[in-house]
DNA sequence: GCTATATTATTTAATATTGAACTATTTGTC
DNA sequence: GACAAATAGTTCAATATTAAATAATATAGC
């Protein structure tokens, strides 16, 4: 029980000291998670982007729709399965996430070397546990 | 990183797992996280209960407004320093986090029981030193 | 081929969340 | 005591978040 709420509460402090690289170029947590995604899996459905960055459908949409106001992500349709919308990368996107994604690792990193290589390998173990845990 | 990445995922899985007791109660998290603060440490000021559930004092307005509505809570202005004002337990709000703790701290133990006795310990040790860094 | 079922995406309503600007109050310093 | 700095709370605009309802499309079973 008191794990849980240091686990949240871990999860929460290093994710608000580290937000400041995403918030500089004005994208949220939910928005740098798409492009990571994107950027590193290639284009994907908006189903597939929920659950990597573990929301809800109806989020996703909405992350998607202000990612392409901006011009960052492009919308289109499977012409195989007409249910799919394949999310794309511009190239303004792709320009933009690689060039914040090196200090947004660093800075996660810094956050983290607080443990030592040994304590962060059993951390992930624990947490892969708890996350793989089924519904 | 890789164990940063788990630490989100696990404290995101199993907060979306265990919600099912809040909402069937018409309580989002950070409801229950307020009254739940306020029955086991007694009325408190909006600045500490930001800090106890971590959010911004913006929120906390917006979270006891909707707890005030329901008459879950009250607020009360501190007459020795007019800058505060105690937010307490009402009768009614009282009863319903007692009747929903229990099975609140069931699911999360259950959730949590994929881990041994000592593995929990651990976990909450190294979620500890990664909470309390500074910033 | 038709129909029931499943899946993807969108919309809507309600609440959350932050950061920044703002008001009210208190405290510290001269 | 006056006034600058600090602290508590509110408000606002923008975005997030969920759950539930809906529309469009695809699949399976008959």
């Amino acid at each position: 029980m008191n794990a849980f709420i240091k686990l949240v509460r871990a999860a929460e402090s290093v994710a608000a000291r580290t937000r400041h690289v995403m918030s500089g170029a004005r994208l949220t947590e939910s928005q740098f998670g798409v492009l990571d995604a994107l950027l590193h899996l290639g284009p994907m459905c908006q189903v597939d982007l929920g659950r990597k960055i573990l929301k809800s459908g109806g989020n996703i949409t909405l992350v998607v729709d202000n990612l392409e106001k901006r011009g960052l992500v492009e919308r289109r349709r499977d012409e195989k399965d007409r249910r799919y919308i394949m999310v794309h990368l511009t190239a303004e996107g792709q320009r933009l996430v690689s060039s914040l994604f090196p200090s947004h690792v660093e800075g996660i990193q810094q956050e983290m070397s607080i443990l030592s290589a040994a304590e962060q390998e059993e951390l992930g173990r624990l947490c892969r546990k708890l996350g793989a845990r089924k519904a």
